[in-house]
DNA sequence: CCTGATCGTGCAAATATCGGCATCATCGTG
DNA sequence: CACGATGATGCCGATATTTGCACGATCAGG
């Protein structure tokens, strides 16, 4: 018999089982449906639909047998640190869902969207442009991203390009999906931002996409700064964190924006 | 039962099982199907047929008996830029010299213009243009230099940026010094490289700048690779090692070339 | 040219998956 | 309390995937 010492109770809610999953995920580096549902007490078939859903939600890779993480770069940095993954890497995995093969998106600068390219599973054939040369350095490493670069001066503080050389780039393209970094989110003030050049090349990447999906922690949210980017409604999707109050997300759902938490 | 004391786990369902042999790929440099399939104790017929897969996603080279990386090139930059670090460091140290306050520069790719990136004085005012990210982030770091990012498709090989979209923006550009990474360097051969895009970038470079400067390490010199980028009197100066052998050298300052031992 | 190793394909068995359906518990509502 | 709605769960049959084996084709060297 196993003599695995299970991490917290057994699962009782559809819910609970499905996070006590996502734990055991992170810790085992693997899902087997089978051995789990004998863990469990339930049937394969319970666990097969909990690992439907979660790899719909982007939380793990559906496999047959079972279920993986969604990168091999995310299972490596949670096998290896036994400590809770950071805010950032879930958003990123969640966002890792949305991107479909053969698509081209514009990824725009930030740690959480450094994180995504990451996080990028490897058979994805996907071409990316960023104005951010360090998400460019971390994608060098993919085998088969087409990786676009965006010139223009560089703005030291974030790390990424911008100025008009920059903008006329992007107005040149059609994306499918924008990833956009956001500084501060809320309903009323819309999105913004600190720098000013900032705002002009954040509002070229939404207008070349069709679809554009923020990912923002939770403490950045019912914030402002002073550059406004544009409404919160212009925003398709918001990926945060489990833990973001209510109090912010009504607001912002209340605009038509799909909330996925992570 | 299973004898080998496997790194990790025994890869369980397929999709696993693909993605240790990735992973065995990197540390091992190469796969061998027969090898392979005693240690995971399954089929060589599996072990083909993932084999084949992967190399279909391109994640793989297939070859008889088993599989190669897909190219050297993804971790070669990683390796080259821990080689011969004291050598590239005292070229950089005296390339330094060769900058004036207020000058704009035209920075190539190239490990050892990386580490000029690093060296340049604080107190120099100075306009860099470079077509790679890596450059392009290490001199985020300086406080007076005002950095622009050439933006195009990125080469993953060499981390830097390539194609139509680079060339037209150095084109536009005057520079008073061009810092050239050469991979090859010879009298009769003239200045060569190994990718075809490379070379035109390079072109474009010496082309739009008052003075070409290149940086070489000793053991690239008298070597020649496919693509040629100009005749070696293109160059206006030469930086390299102390220890180059006189027979290389004295063919290049017959053409004129300024030589600098570091 | 010959020989053994390797490769690709077809095939059958085992297993996993998916959708539909019935059952059961829970919960809000009249 | 009765009742219907909702959702979770288990079971079943059809389908898909995986895998080992057999057989002929192909490749690498001597």
């Amino acid at each position: 018999m196993q003599i695995s010492a299970d991490l917290g109770e057994t699962p009782v809610s559809p819910e609970e089982r499905r996070r006590f999953l996502v734990e055991r995920l992170r810790t085992d580096g693997r899902l087997v449906a089978a051995a789990l549902a004998e863990e469990l007490g339930t049937s394969e078939d319970t666990i097969r639909r909990d690992l439907r859903e979660l790899a719909a939600l982007g939380l793990v890779q559906r496999v047959h047998g079972g279920a993986l993480p969604v990168s091999p770069a995310v299972d490596a940095f949670a096998v290896r640190s036994h400590q809770s993954v950071p805010a950032k890497e879930s958003l990123a995995a969640a966002a890792v869902g949305l991107v479909r093969d053969g698509q081209t998106i514009l990824l725009d600068v930030g740690t959480t969207n450094l994180a995504l390219a990451r996080a990028l599973p490897p058979s994805l054939r996907v071409t990316v442009l960023t104005p951010s040369p360090p998400i460019a350095i971390a994608l060098a490493q993919h085998p088969l991203a087409e990786v676009v670069q965006i010139g223009g001066r560089l703005d030291k503080a974030n790390q990424s390009v911008v100025g008009s050389a920059a903008v006329d780039v992007v107005r040149s393209v059609r994306a499918d999906l924008c990833l956009l970094g956001v500084c501060s989110l809320d309903a009323d003030a819309g999105i913004t931002v600190i720098g000013y050049e900032e705002s002009h090349l954040k509002r070229a990447m939404m207008a070349s996409s069709a679809e554009t999906v923020a990912l923002v922690t939770a403490d950045k949210l019912g914030t402002a700064a002073p550059h406004v980017v544009g409404p919160a409604r212009d925003l398709d999707r918001l990926i945060t964190e489990r833990s973001a109050p209510t109090a912010a997300l009504d607001p912002l759902t209340d605009c038509g924006i799909a909330v996925t938490l992570a």
